[in-house]
DNA sequence: AATAGTTTCAAACAGTTGTTTAAACTCGGG
DNA sequence: CCCGAGTTTAAACAACTGTTTGAAACTATT
């Protein structure tokens, strides 16, 4: 049975077809071109193009997941080294050069969510959502409400993210000599884990902060006078 | 002369469909029913399809930037305000609720550059990068190098990209409730000024470590200018 | 070698795409 | 009144879309 194999064949060439045009401008022509199959070999082996896709968008997480999984700490492993580690693993995934697709396909689903997304969600970003939260929560000097960690945790994620979003705008702002030499992964993981350890560590000692209650919000008027002496 | 205005219409009902489907899986039968003109109105007055994408980019920067311009702040306006207005003026760009395919418009181009993107970065990113690495290099506590700065910058920046880019995705992740009284924009802006407020002022004096020990960005000697080679 | 089941292929189908065309309409100035 | 430049319209065009089809090619078991 070679079937097998000329599904994979498929599946890859989908994926990245469809991160870089995206469900409806990926053409199935191009994909079987790409795969060196016939037009038809996609409704023949997946039904029809949106089957296609969902199987793609499944097989890119279970993908990524498999080459680079979070690792399982032991308690000996001090939170911070945690969240570098954390940062890393999360850019790794992101920039990696091999396979590339398969984040770019994922964020698609994260930027304009189709049907593939829930499960995406569920049981792909939850769970690496809740890992880091933990993380978070050791790295805070006090405890914090659920919807700070949350904050705390999506601006770690924001940060990564940003550098395969912005994947091809932000070598546009620096030179190619410092794109290579400190925006590399290593450099990112280490600059990101450091402003994120700086941030969450002094968090929630000075008083509470988001207070700044709901001022209107022209820019003219001054906004919120943080009212917290660093 | 009714002219302009259908001009207009079709600009602003264009932006709206580019920013939902993109270029390609945009169509001019839907622009133009949602603009209520005839379909070869935008052949009629833009030549082609192209051309009517081009432009529309371009008013997207331009309303954005004329509806909510960036503050000029006087001396007396210390660095710490400085960027938290810098942060509530970006959110509001991103989030604001009013004409939201501008952004969504000038996101696509960040993630997928296409020709209208140069001009974008040049005249909008780039300059908008620059006001926010003056206050970064304000609140850094010792001059730090230029690689960092960007760095910081970048970090701040994506913070805030991110709840454009996962507009619809964030919701999924934590509750309704939570989403409108801690993830709306005035909350955001606090939370994300004093995060990267807290970051950058730690920075350049803590000392890195986090494990590949590159010895490297202490404030390096300054500007490794670019050299601009092809 | 013959058969039955599976896979591949070129061709065709119906619908959509951007764009063109030529006729119809609008409306202020002669 | 009609004119004619500017504008709008429905219809048509060729190219492309996902999908179907029926026969050919292939594989493996008898």
């Amino acid at each position: 049975m070679a079937s097998d194999t000329v599904k994979h064949q498929i599946l890859t060439a989908a994926g990245s077809v469809f991160a870089d045009h995206g469900f409806k401008s990926a053409t199935v022509r191009e994909i079987c071109k790409s795969a060196s199959v016939n037009v038809a070999a996609v409704n023949y082996y997946f039904g029809d193009k949106q089957q296609l896709y969902l199987e793609t968008v499944r097989l890119a997480h279970r993908l990524k997941t498999e080459r680079l999984p979070m690792p399982k700490w032991p308690d000996s492993v001090s939170p911070k080294e945690q969240l570098h580690q954390y940062v890393h693993v999360m850019l790794q995934r992101m920039l990696g050069e091999q396979d590339l697709w398969q984040t770019r396909l994922m964020m698609r689903e994260v930027m304009r969510p189709t049907d593939a997304c829930r499960s995406l969600v569920e049981d792909y970003f939850r769970p690496q959502f809740e890992r880091l939260l933990k993380i978070v929560d050791q790295l805070v000097p006090n405890p914090v409400s659920e919807e700070k960690s949350h904050q705390l945790a999506f601006s770690v994620i924001g940060q990564c993210f940003f550098y395969l979003a912005a994947r091809d705008t932000v070598p546009m702002m620096i030179t190619e000599e410092e794109m290579k030499t400190h925006f590399a992964i290593d450099e990112l993981a280490n600059h990101i884990a450091n402003f994120a350890f700086a941030a969450i560590s002094s968090s929630g000692i000075g008083g509470d902060e988001s207070g700044s209650s709901r001022q209107n919000n022209r820019q003219q008027s001054n906004t919120a006078k943080a009212k917290n002496v660093p």
